[in-house]
DNA sequence: TTGTACGCGTTATCAA
DNA sequence: TTGATAACGCGTACAA
């Protein structure tokens, strides 16, 4: 089991100085061909590469980038990291990946963790209960010592980073404009409480777009669930809320769900309860999920274009790790808006 | 935009040595109290933190498990991920992950970057072009530099490495008993081509059910799909393979999935030629993924407890890590099989 | 009780 | 053309 070939073992091998090993595998041209030849062969027979944590020492950058998301069992969150790693590699980059787990704790330690030369920058996506406590100390301080943060989808206006959101708002508009313009007179919403800003967006989307089609927001057709709870593990209390939603409300003629579950759930439970699809109710949910396509009626769905995202998160932090800092005056801030689409399935007419 | 302070600075500041900093925040008992108290005091007002990247360079070690991959969208191989890095956080390990999508070059090049230093060991589930080419080189020269690794699901049995697969020939050979016990005589198996090691012993276990059940194969009744094709962008090509199996099979009355797409899609051509589910012919996927549940109707599955498999793949490796060097005679290498476990769904009776 | 020196692996600068 | 030295940040054996 033999170790790693460094350059003092080339050097003792080979009778020269490590400096002489270093420059003749770099080709300098201070160094004679004899000796480089030597030198390049010796490495090539040994497979000798540079010890990347030496160079991270010496050069202060890493290489890495840090990617922190709430939770990788979710396609949006496995596609995000896709497009990072995509972009990262192709600019020689590595990718950490630090789970929150929702958690604001959790999310907190991971940054630490890595911040303390780990990695070069962040790119994340808020956990809920960090939302919730609107504590955002660990962000700012990350900042302040001089390590940048992209962030996506779950963000926070107050915070100056580099951000990449979904336009959430015109997304749900559009969304909800289509059940509009099929005819569809009580539509309502599932969605999440406000401190999940996604959530709010899509809401005021709902709203602007029933307002532009001359119908008048009936409060008890929006449903606002408690998006801490773990539906995914206790489906039977969401379609219980669910349930309760249609039964009071027996003349809703369309959906729009935040989220692919909320969007299955209620397809399942209108299907319990003796509606079509979308004959008599047409749904449409927000996500970048498999589930959509393979439900049954495939859902519309408005596409968040996930992989999209993380492309353009890992560009806007590695172009802002490669600037040259003495030509920026002030440091400037982009907020990049991703457009969403509506991918028409089966659930609408 | 300050800098992380470093011991150094620390030093200057308070005009004692470097060494005398160290010490002092590691609470060394050479350290006068009142020297401890006035570095400690700096040392938290500055947020001083060690410098990871010095700290692995010094210890050769860098705490960090490296985790290759063929893609990550993707329910089992994201959960598998999810548990190693919850072993890994809990023991003090990060996580850098590496997609190879599918492709040996993409593997090699990802494993040598990270090789170089980065990390102290891997996990990895090979490449599917790599198990075409049995080309292993590359695993081969990582472990003899000493770099341990952990193969998980597609493992090589000819390389000797610690291992943790699911029992993929038992696991499919429940599935297909459960078909024979529920009476089915007709019962197809939708697999991949045999260099696709799991596709291999599914297939062999489904060949061992029908036999102890007292069925014969029959050649017709195995459908083997081309794996590197990528079905899930051209579900109609997976459509068409499969209609024409159930159409010059009509007798068809069970069938086993080796993954989910296939299952899925099996159920909806079924539905499609007439066909109700379980009543007419009963279904069964070999997965972890999400659609199982929430298809219809939801497909029962054999259960591969990727997360398991992660936590155990990132124990393994931790102990490999940590273990001793001293005390091995030889190096022992295990193979841990996760037993599978059969979910009964709604696709059978 | 404190400080000096060394080494981890690398590269850049300067001296020989 | 080659080599010695310093530096990146840290911890520790040893000297003061």
């Amino acid at each position: 089991m033999k170790r790693k070939v460094t350059l003092k073992q080339i050097a003792r091998e080979l009778d020269v100085s490590i400096s002489t090993v270093s420059k003749a595998l770099r080709n300098s041209a201070e160094i004679s061909d004899d000796t480089k030849q030597k030198v390049q062969a010796f490495a090539k027979l040994y497979n000798y590469r540079p010890n990347n944590i030496a160079l991270s020492l010496k050069n202060r950058k890493t290489n890495t980038i840090g990617i922190i998301i709430p939770e990788i069992v979710h396609h949006f969150f496995s596609k995000v990291i896709r497009g990072v790693e995509l972009v990262a590699n192709k600019r020689g980059y590595n990718v950490i990946v630090g789970l929150s787990n929702e958690s604001f704790s959790k999310e907190v330690i991971n940054m630490e963790m890595l911040a303390n030369g780990s990695i070069d920058g962040f790119i994340l996506s808020i956990s809920k209960e960090t939302l919730q406590q609107q504590d955002y100390h660990h962000f700012n301080e990350t900042m302040s010592q001089g390590m940048p943060i992209v962030m996506f989808d779950r963000v926070i206006p107050e915070i100056n980073c580099d951000k990449v959101i979904v336009d959430d708002f015109k997304g749900a508009k559009n969304a909800v404009k289509k059940l509009v313009d099929q005819q569809c007179k009580n539509i309502a919403i599932i969605t999440t409480k406000d401190y999940v800003s996604v959530g709010k967006l899509r809401t005021q989307g709902y709203l602007e777009a029933l307002e532009e089609g001359g119908i008048t927001p009936k409060a008890k057709l929006i449903l606002k669930l408690e998006d801490t709870f773990n539906f995914e593990e206790h489906l039977d209390v969401l379609e219980k809320e669910i349930e309760q939603l249609f039964k009071s409300n027996k003349k809703i003629d369309g959906v729009f769900a935040v989220n692919e579950l909320y969007a299955l759930t209620a397809m399942k439970v209108a299907r319990k309860l003796g509606f079509k699809i979308p004959e008599d109710i047409q749904v449409i949910g927000f996500t970048d999920g498999v589930l959509s396509k393979h439900a049954t009626p495939a859902l519309t769905t408005v596409s968040q274009h996930a992989q999209q995202m993380g492309e353009t998160a890992a560009n806007l932090l590695i172009d802002k790790l490669e600037k040259d800092f003495n030509e920026e005056e002030e440091e400037q801030f982009q907020t990049v808006v991703i457009e969403t689409s509506l991918v028409e399935r089966e659930s609408t007419k």
